[in-house]
DNA sequence: TGAAAACCAAACCGACGGTACAGTACCGCA
DNA sequence: TGCGGTACTGTACCGTCGGTTTGGTTTTCA
């Protein structure tokens, strides 16, 4: 029928968005089929199980979002000649981003692992972890920079302060949920990107 | 046989350890009364269902924490006598506290709920989000307090300063889980104290 | 044309939430 | 002393649903 894992991308999507609306478990695969239109064997023939199912999206959701930071800090080095500066308008446009969602950011998949973590088997977890363990590298090596430019205002650990922009947006992504007030994650990247601001910028205004 | 709601304490117990660890949906009534030594009946006896379960689990988390911080924060009051002083203090204190947890701080049911929070009705959510609005009040009003004293070095909301108090916490947390590293989410409580600090502090050293 | 890829149909089975109901042990109170 | 409420036990049962399997069928492409 379908070629070239059209029918597999259709069940991730569909998936995905159940997922991140009811968390995975409550999710079953008989309501993914009907969505995507497909019978379960169909399904079965994509995934072995629904392990499967969860280190597929996993694996997705690290790649989509990588794409999309490297494409976002990019641009924001290229507006911005400076480490300092290109982070925060790198952050800005992240805010910027995450707001222009419409009906809000939809939720981080990780977030939505490690709380039902002892549902997956090891690989899951562990392809979890690497997402995380990706962030930190990515924001740590954007830090260094930063750092080897201007002296801190406080002395802080960059592998934690990497971990703190992965943080904010979790954490905001889930009192934004909570609330069901969708600006919040955005406004919470807003003030991570104050702390960098004072935390580096040479002159306080 | 047991007076003053004992059993149903036991339970709340034995539930809020399995949901924390698997997720609630992956968490069975059966499982439940088995670990409380008790019979199915005596579960329905005490709720309704299994939401009446949810709901108390919040509910029960709500009053907890409130007391833990209304605890830490006046300790902290009295240690520093003034209010900038008295957050920095309590947000040491609180970063230790989660330190010195066993096994690491067990995480937060607010949490849980807000990603899987189609399982549940209206009144499970109503509680989560009261319990966030509660925190926001808390913080805010120490926020205040410090801003009627101190000028801020960068012009931020207020309210939603208080949020990055809980969404701190939320963020470490998952990223402490996905990693399973429990240090993380009190360095992360570090990291807000430094904020703070930076954004109230008089004289920048 | 034939094999591999992509899928359908149907059935199985265990688990789980929930119900019903009869019975029992204890406790305070009148 | 006994009455009634509280706090359960025990058992039996039901409907649903979800993951998984087996075996068969169509489609695609080399």
């Amino acid at each position: 029928m379908a070629r070239g894992g059209e029918t597999r991308r259709k069940i991730l999507d569909i998936a995905q968005a159940a997922v991140l609306s009811k968390g995975f478990d409550a999710t079953s695969i008989e309501e993914i089929v009907t969505n995507a239109e497909i019978t379960k064997s169909g399904f079965f023939y994509h995934f072995r199980d629904k392990n499967a199912l969860a280190h597929a999206l996993i694996e997705r959701h690290i790649k989509v979002e990588d794409e999309l930071f490297d494409d976002l800090f990019d641009r924001a080095r290229e507006l911005g000649d400076d480490p300092l500066q290109a982070m925060l308008i790198g952050l800005k446009l992240l805010a910027k981003l995450i707001e222009d969602m419409p009906g809000g950011h939809p939720g981080c998949i990780v977030a939505s692992a490690a709380y039902q973590d002892r549902l997956f088997d090891r690989d899951v977890r562990e392809a979890n972890s690497r997402a995380v363990l990706g962030w930190r590298r990515r924001f740590r090596a954007m830090f260094d920079d930063i750092a080897n430019v201007y002296p801190m205002h406080d002395s802080v650990d960059l592998d934690q302060l990497a971990d703190m922009v992965s943080g904010t947006l979790e954490g905001g992504l889930i009192i934004s949920r909570a609330l069901e007030e969708p600006s919040i994650t955005s406004q919470q990247v807003m003030l991570l990107r104050s702390y960098v601001k004072l935390l580096f910028s040479p002159k306080v205004q």
